[in-house]
DNA sequence: CCCTGATTCGC
DNA sequence: GCGAATCAGG
């Protein structure tokens, strides 16, 4: 795996985006362990994370003689990022008070680097192998949608969200082609953001 | 069982 | 440096 600027780049935002692990991987067509590995050796923050690796150590069995020099530079100062993975906290904002809602917009950003999964992801595709249902157990987005605003493509020319290229820089924009009804991306960003998500596991590999 | 992320360790 | 295997909590 090559970690060019532009991958690291990419998974630093969907990192800061607060996307799982495994979406990350998902989108970037590379095993979630590859984006963990990698995020760990980039320094970025660590996300909550339901578990602590202590105690038991059986492959090393090597104990670690705490130094008491060593006092405690480190306090405690990991993120103070919302919980929720995929899950974007929506605090109670006044409906009057959203002039402009965008629907799902920065959601994630794949980049311009998403050619890949855009036209053949053998992943993702053979994912969507029956997947007439969007049966996703983790897509709030479209539920951040509903409740921001009802009825955007009432208001408005619906256009799929799917970030293109890197946010931030000059030829980032979103994919803009008319979205499925009751999504926010198109029918072909629609299946990589929609994907079932027990037979991805196996399917790597 | 499913999901999740973290760490370890062979490469 | 990389990431699969493994571990571990919800």
């Amino acid at each position: 795996m090559e970690w060019s600027e532009e991958i690291i780049a990419q998974l630093k935002d969907l990192w800061a985006e607060g996307l799982s692990t495994a979406e990350i991987g998902r989108r970037l067509s590379i095993t979630k362990n590859a984006v963990v590995g990698k995020a760990h050796r980039l320094g970025l923050p660590p996300r909550p994370s339901p578990i602590r690796r202590n105690g038991s150590k059986p492959k090393t069995a090597a104990d670690k003689p705490e130094q008491t020099t060593a006092a405690t530079p480190v306090p405690e100062t990991p993120t103070p990022r919302a919980t929720g993975p995929v899950a974007p906290s929506v605090p109670p904002v006044p409906p009057a008070a959203i002039p402009t809602p965008a629907p799902v917009a920065e959601q994630a950003a794949p980049a311009a680097a998403a050619p890949v999964i855009a036209s053949g992801d053998d992943k993702a595709a053979r994912k969507e192998k029956a997947a007439p249902v969007a049966r996703s157990t983790t897509k709030p987005k479209t539920l951040l949608r509903s409740i921001s605003d009802p009825e955007p493509q009432k208001r408005r020319g619906p256009a799929c969200c799917w970030p293109i290229g890197d946010p931030g820089t000059p030829g980032f924009h979103f994919c803009g082609a008319t979205p499925i009804p009751g999504k926010p991306y198109c029918e072909e960003h629609a299946q990589i953001a929609y994907v079932r998500l027990r037979d991805r596991r196996d399917s790597v590999a």
